[in-house]
DNA sequence: ATTTAATCCTACTTAATCGGTAGGATTAAA
DNA sequence: TTTAATCCTACCGATTAAGTAGGATTAAAT
């Protein structure tokens, strides 16, 4: 299950980029419209600003940019950032390699291979959900 | 990522699979042989009996037994179990529909069909990894 | 019948994480 | 200099993860 805090994070990115010709946007503007605890949420841009994910402006009128393109911002990256690793398992995570401490053979886990396919099935589908995409599909949706 | 009693189920389960013709097995020596604390493997393989993917027999001689072939147990059963939910979002969750609490317009939310669609993928792939099919891999990884 | 070896049952602990809150310092436009 | 924004540090309460402790019960073997 994805945290709050990442469906937070998700819901703020996407508001940004459906108004993306308002931007700066305000942290208070974004908690209003979307019923996010604005500190809460100050907290999350914060992490998306340090993640290069965003920019910010600060002092009146400041607020919060994407930073890049709708087309360029995933899921992936997103979900990485604040529930961390997206595999099932340490050992087929993408980042960096790390055993699993309760494994008693590695070299020839089962789990193993079906934790790794899931993760390629599963990082390919967040990367390809952009923030552009989502809103297409939302698009489409409505129709 | 699959909590570490997950990990320790799927390994005992395994375990037993793998030593199907011994059965029952006693929980000390699963623990043993997988270096899963006894205590804590105890409560877990009560956890297996309860929702029936294990038996069990008492008294001298005793331990568990799997509670059906190798073929008929997936890992869909066993994470569900002990992790709950395998999708990304309550609301496309298999068993029973739960709103995301934060989502403001759920009819055209994008992010839901990105996890529907992820949640069947895996949920396929984690039903296709019974443990006889994750032993059979593990035979020819050995190869 | 009694010893032995197993499951079964209840309760507790300890540390980390989740989902926030509080309060103010700093910055920049009007 | 006021206003409206980000930025920064600290705290908090509830829940969960990962166990531990201690004994009651059951059944086979002696």
């Amino acid at each position: 299950m994805l945290s709050r805090k990442t469906k937070y994070a998700i819901n703020a990115l996407l508001y940004l980029a459906r108004h993306e010709d308002e931007q700066p946007i305000s942290v208070s503007r974004i908690a209003e419209q979307r019923r996010i605890p604005l500190k809460f949420l100050e907290a999350i841009l914060a992490e998306l600003k340090n993640a290069r994910i965003v920019n910010s402006r600060k002092g009146k009128h400041g607020g919060y940019l994407l930073n890049g393109k709708p087309e360029e911002i995933d899921l992936a990256r997103v979900v990485r950032l604040f529930d961390g690793a997206i595999a099932l398992l340490p050992c087929v995570t993408h980042d960096y390699y790390v055993p699993c401490e309760e494994c008693v053979d590695e070299e020839t886990c089962g789990i193993r291979q079906v934790a790794l396919e899931i993760r390629n099935e599963t990082v390919a589908r967040l990367k390809g959900a952009t923030l552009a995409n989502i809103l297409e599909r939302e698009r489409k949706m409505r129709e």
